[in-house]
RNA sequence: GGCCCGAUGGCGGAGUGGUUACGCAGAGGACUGCAAAUCCUUGCACGCCGGUUCGAUUCCGGCUCGGGCCUCCA
């Protein structure tokens, strides 16, 4: 059996993955909140953990890995939103999860086997908040439920920072209500009209970090093999999940190990981001008429702890490399992954180094099934390059054929050129002439 | 300010204490009616300064530059 290793942020290194249980691996990665479409950096952490929830299923057993990403869908973000359109937070959920499942379709991110939604599991998280007051991890102040965080001696572990750092950077103002600085929400009042749900504290919502740990121990049990997400969310997001699940757990780890997704740019050296006004939406990027294949293949093109800036020049880059690889692959089917595929992908997800050893592959069948594993290469060559087929296109090609056959060649010239004016490549053969679509 | 990460050829990007990454783009050749595709050949590299070493892109220290986090954020 493949021995796969992943860094595991925990232990600031890679470690051999040896799940608890073979026969049931399960995986968490922290889901869309879902008010506006994803942008290409929200679209990192799907396809990478994608990628390994295909080589854990290959590995392990297509039956064996629980996948579960979560649907934040209720939020203060959400909240503005519905309150800008005038419509019920549901309105917006429903259509932005919509669109994420589109989107990252279109990328070949296959489904989680499980997609719990934060609403739907209010009453597991309002239980762990009472376990928590009962362990005197939490108390209730000014209507809202607060984790205490000095309660909880290994708080810190994961980001390593200790509670002066924490604090003496706090950019926030300190709600006057807390015992402490570093102090968090579990459960916030919701007045008026503001969505919300009965609890033992009043009407109101859970805060986000809640959210998290409920779900994973109400869909995948106290403790996980695997745990992921993108860097950002390490502190203090994943933290907070970790002290909650502990301390409400009577110490039970919530994740053997910790994996985290690095940022994408765009270029001009700045993060993408919401907030910096500098995102481009997966969207935006298949309507511009990028193929979803292609952006998958460039955010693979860099290892996914490495920053990876996003261009232009990428996206050409990975699309003239996924044309060679379709020639090859062609409409072959039935092979098997090439094992230094596998290796590379087992090293700790080496998407770059398993992306060229694709290269070095001349047998199709080999080939497709080595670049699935990754998500690559799912479809037939002709496909890739035809689309859908165009009856016009042939009626012409033929054309062109008779005019070569009595060596016309300005007619069969004009022809070529008629087509090369609307994108379509063509190229002769022994076999005759194939045509392709250039964009 | 604290913590963390990165710096490889025109571009993307692995990896390694001493030998070719690989891909994209470029150049030359073969093939082609001409192209395209394909094949062959080919140029181009390890941020700066020290140290360890027979030998460092690879290890150690410092520096510079860039990026991330410090309770919105993938």
């Amino acid at each position: 059996m493949t021995q796969i290793r992943l860094h595991d942020t925990m232990a600031r290194e890679k470690r051999v993955f040896v799940p608890a249980d073979p026969k049931r691996v399960t995986m968490y990665v922290c889901g869309p909140t879902v008010y506006n479409r994803a942008h290409i950096g929200n679209a990192r952490p799907a396809v990478v953990f994608d990628v390994l929830a295909r080589l854990l299923r290959h590995v392990y057993g297509a039956d064996s890995l629980v996948y579960a990403r979560n649907v934040t869908d209720v939020d203060d973000k959400i909240i503005e939103a519905s309150r800008g359109e005038g419509v019920d937070a549901e309105v917006i959920t429903r259509r932005y999860e919509s669109y994420y499942n589109e989107d990252m379709g279109a990328l070949g991110v296959q489904l989680p086997t499980i997609a719990p939604h934060a609403t739907h599991n209010i009453a597991e998280m309002v239980t762990m908040i009472a376990r928590l007051i009962e362990t005197g991890n939490a108390y209730e102040a000014d209507g809202h439920v607060l984790f205490h965080v000095p309660s909880d001696p290994g708080y810190g572990a994961l980001g390593r920072r200790d509670r002066d750092a924490m604090i003496a950077g706090a950019r926030v103002e300190i709600a006057s209500y807390k015992k402490d600085p570093a102090d968090f929400v579990l459960w916030k009042p919701s007045p008026g009209e503001m969505i919300g749900w009965e609890s033992p504290w009043g009407r109101g919502r859970p805060g986000w970090h809640i959210e998290c740990s409920a779900m994973i121990a109400a869909h995948l049990g106290e403790t996980i093999d695997i745990h992921g997400g993108g860097l950002d969310l390490i502190f203090p997001h994943h933290e907070n999940e970790i002290a909650q699940s502990r301390c409400a757990h009577g110490g039970t780890p919530l994740a053997r190990y910790w994996v985290h997704n690095g940022f994408l740019s765009m270029a001009g050296a700045e993060k993408m981001s919401k907030s910096l006004g500098n995102v481009v939406t997966v969207g935006e990027l298949l309507a511009q008429g990028h193929k979803g294949e292609v952006l998958r293949f460039a955010l693979l093109s860099a290892h996914y702890r490495q920053p990876l800036e996003w261009s232009e020049a990428l996206i050409a880059q990975s699309r003239a490399t996924l044309d060679r690889l379709y020639r090859t692959a062609g409409e072959a089917e039935g092979g098997l992954a090439d094992p230094a595929v596998l290796d590379a992908l087992a090293d700790d997800l080496n998407t770059p180094l398993a992306l060229s050893r694709l290269s070095a592959i001349e047998d199709g069948a080999t080939l497709r099934a080595s670049a699935t594993v990754m998500g690559l290469l799912e479809g037939g060559a002709s496909a890739w390059f035809q689309g859908a087929g165009d009856g016009r296109i042939d009626a012409l090609v033929a054309s062109r054929a008779e005019a070569k056959a009595r060596r016309d060649f300005a007619e069969a010239d004009r022809i070529r050129a008629e087509l090369a004016g609307e994108g379509i490549v063509l190229e002769d053969g022994p076999q005759g002439t194939i045509w392709r679509r250039a964009w």
